[in-house]
DNA sequence: CAATATATTGAACATGAGTTCAGTACCCAC
DNA sequence: GTGGGTACTGAACTCATGTTCAATATATTG
C-alpha cells in the first residue's frame, strides 16, 4: 500500500474485512466485533453502515457477485475454455474465491442465482468449445454443463482438502501460472481428454441408465421440483 | 416402525437426532435444546450423556465414520466400480450422506482422515477397474483418484443445488434405482467414457502443464513446491 | 461562522446459547 | 424393603452475541 494510507472508506473497509472473515473462518465465527476489529473500527459502526449482521452479509454477497460478473465478461472475451472457474482467478480477487466456496454451501436466493448463472455460463463456454473444435458435441449440453460446473464448484468448496492432498490452492489468484497447477490440472485434462472408462463399459452404462429411465418413466412421468424428504422416524 | 415403540436407548436417540439436525439445518442451527426436543428428552440429558455440545458432535462424527467403514467393506466386496459414493448409498443410511456433506466443509481431524480414506479407497476402486478392463490405466493413479474423489464429494456437498437444477437427490439412499439418476449419471458417464476434449486439445493442454511445471522447476528451488509425490509406482 | 448532517464511538441492553446443578424417578443388588 | 447408582428433569447461571443509543467528533453546507 503506497503512502501507508488506506483510502478506502470505512464502509468499504468493513465490507472487505467481513468478506475476509467469512472466507477465512466461516460465517459462524464471523462476529460483528471481529469484523470491526479487523477493519479498525468500533462494533457500532458496523451497525450504523449495514443495519444488521444480515445486512452486512447481504452487502458482501452483492459485492462478490458483482465482482464476479465483472470478471466474467472479461474472461468471456478472452476465451476461458473449459475451466469454469478461470473467471474467478484473475488478479486482485483476494478472498473472493474462498468466500464463494463458503457461500455455495448455503441455500440463499443469492447463492442459488449465482449457481444458476455459473451453470448457464458453463453451457455457453462449452458451446464455444464445440464450435471451435476443442470440445466434443453432446446430446445433453445442459446436463453436461451442469455436471462440469458442479465438479468445479465442488472442488472449490473442498479447496483446503485439495491443497492438503495435492498441494494446489484452487483459490490462488495466480493459479494459472503456478507450478503446482499441474498436479490438479494434469489428471483433470487426462480424464476430460480421453475419459477413464473403456468405450465398451461406458456405452453399456449409458444404455443402462436410458433403460431405467425409460422403464420408470412409463409408470411415473411427473417431474416435481421440490419434493419429499424430512423426518420420518 | 413396528409396535410404535422406539427401542433405541435415549443416548442413541439423541445421537441420531443430532445427526439429523446437523444434516438438515447445519451445525450453526443445531442447538442442544433443538436436539433434545427432536429426541424427546430434556436439554440436560444431552449434557449428561455427551458432556458438551462438542462431545455430541464428536460422537456423531465417530458414529458416521464407523457406519461408512462398515458399508465400505461391504461395497468393496460387491465391486462399486467408479462410483466413489456408492458405498454411502446402501440402504438404511438415513441422514448420513447429508451429514457428510456438511462435515466435509470443515477442517477437523475427523473430516481430514475421512477424506484421506475416501481418496485412498478411490485409488483402490480405480485400480480394480483397471485390472478388470473397465478403466483405462494412467501414469498418475493417485492424482486421478484424488480428482475423481473430490468431484464426487464436491457434488455431494452441493446436493441441494444439484437437486434443484437436475432433479436428482445425490443423498437419496435409493438413488441407484431412482428414475432421476440418469440426468446426473448420463452426462457423468458420457464425460468419463469418452472425455469431452478432442484428442488434439487434450494433448496440447497436458504438455503445456508439463512445460510450466518443468520451467518453474528449473528456475526456482524445487523443494518447497514439490512436497507431494506425483506418481506412486 | 453557524447549523446541520453524517461518521464514529463505547457503553448498555436483550437474547439465546451452552452449561451447571440440585432434585426426582427408576432400577438393581443385598 | 433399602440403599446406591444411573437416568432424567427443568430451572438457573454464565457468557458471547447482535443490537440500541446517547454522546462526540468530523465533515458539509448555507
Amino acid at each position: 500500500m503506497p503512502d501507508g494510507v488506506d483510502d478506502r472508506t470505512a464502509k468499504a473497509r468493513i465490507r472487505d474485512a467481513a468478506i475476509a472473515c467469512f472466507a477465512d473462518v466461516g460465517p459462524s465465527q464471523t462476529t460483528a466485533r471481529r469484523v470491526a476489529a479487523e477493519a479498525g473500527v468500533s462494533p457500532g459502526l458496523v451497525m450504523h453502515h449495514f443495519g444488521s449482521m444480515e445486512g452486512l452479509r447481504s452487502s458482501c454477497d452483492d459485492h462478490v457477485v458483482e465482482t464476479i460478473r465483472r470478471m466474467k465478461t472479461q474472461a468471456l472475451s478472452e476465451g476461458a475454455g473449459i475451466d469454469i472457474l478461470a473467471a474467478l482467478r484473475h488478479a486482485d480477487v483476494g478472498h473472493i474465491p474462498a468466500y464463494i466456496a463458503r457461500m455455495l454451501g448455503e441455500e440463499t436466493p443469492t447463492s442459488q442465482r449465482l449457481i444458476d448463472e455459473i451453470v448457464s455460463d458453463a453451457e455457453t463456454y462449452l458451446e464455444r468449445g464445440v464450435e471451435s473444435g476443442m470440445i466434443r458435441p453432446t446430446d445433453d449440453p445442459k446436463g453436461r454443463a451442469a455436471v462440469m460446473a458442479f465438479w468445479s464448484l465442488g472442488a472449490l468448496m473442498l479447496h483446503r482438502h485439495v491443497e492438503r492432498i495435492l498441494g494446489v490452492d484452487l483459490t490462488d489468484p495466480d493459479l494459472a501460472t503456478s507450478p503446482t497447477l499441474a498436479s490438479w490440472a494434469a489428471p483433470v485434462y487426462e480424464i476430460l481428454g480421453e475419459g477413464i472408462l473403456t468405450q465398451d463399459f461406458a456405452a453399456n452404462a449409458t444404455s443402462t441408465f436410458h433403460a431405467i429411465s425409460a422403464d420408470e418413466g412409463s409408470t411415473t412421468d411427473q417431474q416435481d421440483t421440490d419434493d419429499h424428504q424430512e423426518n420420518e422416524r
